[in-house]
DNA sequence: AATGAATGAGCATTCATTCAT
DNA sequence: CATGAATGAATGCTCATTCAT
């Protein structure tokens, strides 16, 4: 079997990662074994054991990325001088996209990472995930600043819980929405989009000041 | 060994059920082995597989006993004559409860179930699972309706998404609420409680009609 | 395949035992997998783990019946009234049997069980193979004792180390003889019985009283 | 990467052999894997294999080295025109020494190398390896006829069977010493050093002529 | 000469499930 | 009805060894 040319180190875990996170997609992570990985790599199961020191951090390496995926895409969303509104639906079009990539990590993200304030023994790629989570909150954060600022959101928002609460119900709406994509068209004959726009326009309508036109997005315009 | 009277069926499955569903909140679903589940119900292992197909069946059943019990708490909240914003707690409330006697089913409930609506086979459990959902749903369609017509929520709602959005959205923050409870503590310094009734007054500024003191929590208040 | 008669558990363990001990002796303990032990006791692996903990438990298990084995054939020889000279002829015969039955728990009880009297967490078995350990030393005590008391073996023998010096030259010539047969005999021109005859004779004058012909081995005479 | 001046292969058979001697001593040597000896030595772990063809060889290798030390030692011991008892001390502290510092050879030394006499296929190490031991026999034995021969030892001693039991004892009890030094200390109050002692000197007792005075170690007097 | 890269062949262990009694 | 007994099928992981460069 013809041996790889020398590639550096990170070409292999991006394939062994991205092999990985497919079926994950496919069967779930737990349904997935490594030897299915290696399969779909294309490696044998030992050498994936050479990139990576167990499933663990296969999983580790793929939440973490599509992290900073999802961290990149909310950066770009606030770096443009944009409107509060639409800032607000980049954001959660990129947490759409983000959940379509990443279903399985989107769940991790959430819950998985019980972050345990007590034990500061982070594992360096632990860490960095931490990082990652910590500015996007700041990200955020700043976002509902602003928009207080602007004039535009609520001024008696309590920013943390505000961006807190706002994080879990638009995770939520989108998993659910994801799941039951199928019943969200038989019951109410919306496309999961459509529904999902909805949902964004009624959180946002929680934390905007009035509900005057700039309420809507671009899309109900 | 003739161990138990002759009891119905439905007792052995309950206690089996119920025994499962303390080892599965102790250790999660996945970490459960039918073995456990045997030990802790005092039954041989096979004798499980009298009174379940499989595994599966009783995770399903689990479910649906789960959801028997949130329809009926929503049930009370409803068909007490409270006052919208009354109910809305107590369903809040009932989820919340919900979530932490049954975590694992939370999740499976909102995603794992991805009923198949173009298969028609259903098992007839996973239809009677269907069915409480379905009763659930509509009692909550009833509440936003009578909300609307009594006055307290926006008259422009469209019913079924902002039902929908609306469980998505409480889901959400309730997992993330319990999954973060340390880090919400440490952060915002505030109990999970706490947390919580912010973002249920949060969303429900979202569907009420305008932003008076009716909006209010009792505890806020 | 056809289901076995219900049989006690202990003729399943000692099914499985014999195997394992089988194997062992042909390929060494390291070299025997569980598989193979499966497939020579005619159960499937799954049953080994019905039966045994792990492969740990197996080879303590055959540790422990070694040396009960090993115990009564002391008791034996001792329990008989014979001539001090008969009953060491018995015991050093009995540990060559004994060796060349379990050529590895020799080596094992003599090394792998570096008792830690600091911990005193036996596990059950352990406890027990420390046990008959003890008892064969009591006995080997005793027959020393009473050599003495009858006047054959020197009255000036510190009783434990003796016992201890000479139960580890006896192991330490059986191990020899048994690994170098071949050597021995192209060499010396004697068989590994033979040799080891010698080398009795030759311990057995380092305790006997003088070297009159009653350190004779029935043999030699 | 040229990382060491051209040295001779000699030079690097004994780093690695260096290395895994120091591991095999921690960890034991089926513990040790050829990772562990590369990363030890400073060497890429195929490179390893430049220099021996396997990790058997590496044991075998180090193996006769160690045996080599030991047959300088006694060639140090019998040089030095000693009391035959000195030389005895001296062989057996020799060999203590040996087991403290290459523990896990002296039982291939003694039982793994069983030298098929039917087979002439020796790989020249193996040759070698036997040669040092057919050097430390003939010493040996020249130790033992020269003992004889000054009216030390007993005159009746069948050379060849004689060396050979001797061998093994010593062995043997130098291993128990070394395995069940926690137990001799806490059983019989002595140290291991004490201990062989004594057993050193039951076993000269075997051989020596009579009971006298110069049966005594050194350290007994 | 030296090595980075890759892997085949295993291994102990687990677990949901079946079936004869 | 209840179950003791048995197991097929996996699973994550390891390690000595090879080979192209």
């Amino acid at each position: 079997m013809g041996r790889r040319k020398k590639e550096p180190r990170s070409v292999h875990r991006e394939n062994i990662a991205t092999a990985a996170s497919c079926l994950f997609m496919k069967n779930g992570i737990s349904a997935t074994t490594m030897n299915d990985i290696a399969a779909e790599a294309g490696y044998s199961k030992a050498t994936l054991y050479v990139y990576f020191k167990n499933k663990e951090e296969i999983i580790g390496f793929l939440v973490l990325s599509s992290m900073k995926k999802l961290c990149s895409c909310i950066t770009n969303a606030l770096q443009n001088e944009n409107s509060t509104r639409k800032c607000y639906d980049t954001i959660c079009n990129g947490l759409v996209k983000y959940e379509k990539e990443f279903p399985y990590y989107f769940r991790i993200v959430l819950e998985k990472i019980k972050i345990d304030f007590e034990s500061t023994e982070y594992l360096p790629e632990e860490k960095e995930t931490y990082e990652v989570g910590e500015s996007i909150r700041e990200m955020m954060i700043n976002f509902l600043k602003s928009g207080i600022e602007k004039g535009d959101l609520k001024d008696n928002l309590e920013i943390e819980p505000t961006f807190f609460s706002f994080w879990g119900m638009l995770a939520g709406v989108i998993q659910l929405a994801s799941s039951k994509e199928k019943y969200i068209e038989s019951t109410m004959g919306l496309t999961k989009e459509q529904f999902l726009q909805y949902s964004f326009d009624m959180l946002y309508s929680s934390i905007a000041k009035s509900n005057n036109e700039q309420n809507l997005s671009e899309v109900q315009k």
